[in-house]
DNA sequence: TTTTGAGTTGTTCGA
DNA sequence: GTCGAACAACTCAAA
């Protein structure tokens, strides 16, 4: 029987349906399927403490979905695959599907070669983008570097995605008695229990993933493009950790919107969402550097202040300005952050403190469990203005004109900061303009119970706005 | 090769 | 309160 077995390598695809590389390798016959934990080799692209709580259940789940024959293991993938072959001779194929991160890319291409050489068939599938990145390319067959034109040329104007593929017919896992290792020996798991806030929100894996979608399509898909910049109305979909770990594929959501659904702007506003996600895995393919350095090399020079006091501050969500705290709290607590509060907490840091996107970068792969390299190497970038198709030097987010903008009911700053949550609305934004009695009555002691703010917001302001204009 | 039109998410100021 | 301009040119992508 093993002669006809393929050992089918899951990555970041951690799903059963419409897994292209799965699907194959299950028509050739059994399949042996395995997991390693090689992000050693990944140097700083190492992944957070809470993807690795997420990878932690994802797994479990996957594991569960193969009948408890998922084979795990940690180190060197190449030696790896290696040893399992060499345990079971009669095994002559290895599948599975590509990833982007430019360290994968580079052991993806040394595995296949090595094991071509040694006549084992090694085959890659696409499983997790719509399209190709080396398949959309400007007249002049250049990548893009503008979000646009990729989309609406580049990406609408090839060829149409995929349709998804159903469960394989016949899933036979076959367990590899030798190498392999428990999920719980993994280094998953943190030694401090600070994920009970994040288990209470999140329903990790394949089934979770669908469940998260479904949702979405009833509740949010309905106003989304008006709604999904309020942080306390639930009309965004969460499925950024799901679509990381590969527990639903791109494919399964474009088709389903495109099958299922008349076009409205809603649904083509979602559909430019997942595109966004396309764009930024297109730029770290053909910008390899996008994790480390400035996409525009002229930031190259930019005079970023070094502050630990004030980074600390913005990581604990101290700031003293509430909506930002309210965000920074919100990642702390449950491992995401809403999109329009991650606009607003990165202007801050890099525009008005002025530290490098860098300590942005950090923490928040840290902390988020939708931490992926491409989104958040572009969106970093983005935000502080160096990036591709960045935004404009002078958008500045004024934290306190987005809180009473975005959030009018301060539902979601009250949520996330408690100790405000008794102050009026017409003051949660800007504790310390309060009145002496307000502030009493509210149970707020300026400097006790809340920070005053850390910056000024006009000063700061307008050294971002001088030092990115003499940039040249 | 040159030209032309366009480019995610904002804020402030003054009329 | 509302509205348009300034913030600043620059680069990209296609004709």
């Amino acid at each position: 029987m093993l002669e006809k077995t393929t050992i089918f390598w899951f990555r970041q695809d951690l799903r059963i349906l419409d897994n292209p590389g799965l699907w194959e390798a299950s028509k050739n016959g059994p399949i042996m399927p395995i997991y390693i934990l090689d992000d050693a080799c990944a140097g700083s692209c190492k992944r957070g403490e809470a993807s690795r709580w997420w990878l932690y259940h994802s797994l479990k789940n996957l594991n569960r979905s193969l009948q408890d024959s998922l084979n795990i293991y940690e180190g060197d993938s190449l030696k790896i695959i290696l040893q399992i072959l060499k345990d079971h001779p009669p095994i002559k194929a290895v599948y599975w599907n590509r990833c982007y991160e430019p360290w994968r890319v580079q052991d993806d291409a040394a595995i296949k070669s090595f094991l071509k050489n040694k006549g084992i068939e090694c085959k890659s599938f696409n499983g997790s983008l719509l399209w190709e990145p080396w398949q959309i390319l400007t007249k002049d067959h250049k990548p893009y570097k503008v979000y646009t034109p990729f989309y609406r040329k580049g990406c609408l104007e090839a060829s149409t995605p995929r349709t998804p593929l159903p469960k394989p017919e016949k899933l036979i896992g076959v367990k590899d008695p030798f190498h392999t290792k428990t999920l719980e020996e993994l280094p998953l798991l943190p030694t401090k229990t600070w994920y009970r806030g994040l288990e209470k929100v999140w329903k990790i894996g394949e089934q979770g993933a669908q469940e998260a979608f479904q949702i979405f399509l009833e509740q949010g898909l309905q106003d989304y493009q008006e709604g999904r910049d309020y942080p306390f109305r639930s009309k965004v979909s969460r499925l950024s950790p799901h679509l990381h770990f590969g527990e639903i594929s791109p494919h399964q959501i474009w088709y389903c919107l495109h099958s299922n659904l008349k076009p409205t702007p809603d649904k083509d506003c979602f559909l430019k969402e997942l595109a966004w996600r396309e764009f930024s895995y297109y730029c770290l393919y053909h910008f390899p550097t996008l994790p480390f350095q400035n996409f525009q090399s002229k930031f190259d020079t930019f005079p970023w202040q070094d502050n630990p006091l004030l980074l600390h501050a913005w990581q604990k969500g101290q700031t003293g300005y509430p909506i930002v705290d309210a965000g920074m709290r919100e990642l702390w607590h449950t491992g995401y952050m809403h999109n329009r509060i991650r606009m607003i907490v990165a202007s801050f840091l890099v525009k008005n403190l002025g530290i490098s996107w860098h300590h942005g970068r950090d923490w928040f792969w840290d902390c988020l469990v939708d931490a992926d390299l491409a989104n958040n190497s572009f969106g970093w970038q983005w935000a502080a203005g160096s990036g591709a198709d960045a935004a404009p030097y002078f958008r500045i987010f004024n934290p306190i004109t987005q809180g009473e903008k975005f959030d009018p009911e301060g539902h979601y700053t009250r949520t996330f900061v408690p100790e405000l949550s008794r102050i009026p609305i017409e003051y949660l934004f800007k504790p310390w303009q309060a009145p002496e009695q307000i502030l009493k009555q509210s149970g707020i002691i300026l400097g006790q119970t809340y920070p005053y703010p850390i910056v000024d917001l006009a000063s700061s302001r307008s050294w971002a706005l001088q030092t990115y204009a003499s940039l040249k």
